[in-house]
DNA sequence: TCCCATGTTGCTAA
DNA sequence: GTTAGCAACATGGG
């Protein structure tokens, strides 16, 4: 589900809700994960973002890595109630709790005194125009599968690298070490323009995304290829094409991504 | 019933 | 060393 835009609106949310605040108590509703009373009566000192993780630093120098995966969400409430179906963990503070909410239980929480970060450079705000064409020089692999690597560039996941690769005009099965100077350039901007947009729209909510305070992100409405087959091309016509790209569903058009 | 899912990891084989 | 493919994790939705 979240990519880096919806991890960044939660970045930014859960910051303004809990910095400098401390956190009294944990719950944990699933056996098998998340025993954290360490945690309670800590401060956290800031909230920040690294690729799809979210990290909260706690005033003991130690950071909780927070990586929703698939169905992740977190939820702030300032008023007392029960917690929402799928309610996995609950961190509760003098002024409203966050509930970490999975329906698959493939979230990850980690407390560490150092983050883990096997990451490559972020691409939001903005990447170093010269490191991706570098990186990519001598691979073979298809440039979708190039953009959603982790270690290549951090936080871009499936949804993203088609809209990304649609709005560059670069067809998704494209060996890296094909793309040439230009296409290098569209790539960069696409990304740039792509991922600021969705930041910007506080995510998509496709199915169940939904932000901090539970409202829905607006870049649903933006998307061009993703989870468009058969329907036209918003920019040249051709019907839009599903395929498969590393066991992924690929979105892409025919007709204008070459 | 079957297939799909915004993610990651680990294994196998080419 | 690379790279592609696939199963696994666990569950809901169409």
């Amino acid at each position: 589900m979240p990519e880096l835009p919806e991890v960044e609106t939660l970045c930014r949310q859960l910051g303004k809700a809990i910095v400098g605040k401390i956190l009294i108590k944990t719950q944990s509703l699933d056996e098998k994960l998340y025993h954290f009373s360490e945690l309670e009566q800590h401060k956290v000192t800031s909230v920040s973002r690294r690729g799809k993780n979210l990290l909260l630093f706690f005033d003991d120098g130690r950071v909780l890595t927070v990586h929703l995966r698939m169905t992740g969400r977190l939820l702030w409430q300032k008023e007392n109630g029960d917690p929402p179906k799928y309610t996995r963990f609950i961190m509760t503070f003098s002024h409203g709790r966050i509930f970490f909410i999975d329906p698959r239980r493939f979230m990850t929480l980690t407390w560490e005194r150092t983050f883990p970060a096997q990451c490559g450079p972020e691409p939001f705000p903005h990447l170093d125009p010269a490191y991706l064409s570098d990186r990519g020089k001598n691979r073979k692999s298809p440039v979708k599968s190039f953009l959603l690597d982790q270690a290549t560039i951090a936080g871009i996941g499936n949804i993203y690298a088609c809209e990304i690769l649609h709005l560059a005009g670069i067809a998704p099965m494209r060996p890296v070490c094909s793309i040439d100077g230009q296409q290098w350039q569209r790539l960069l901007s696409a990304i740039d323009d792509v991922l600021n947009k969705a930041v910007h729209c506080r995510g998509t909510s496709i199915s169940d995304w939904r932000d901090f305070h539970g409202q829905k992100g607006t870049f649903q409405n933006e998307l061009h290829v993703y989870g468009r087959d058969g329907l036209p091309c918003l920019r040249c016509g051709a019907a839009v094409v599903r395929g498969s790209i590393g066991g992924r569903g690929t979105y892409f058009c025919p007709g204008c991504q070459t």
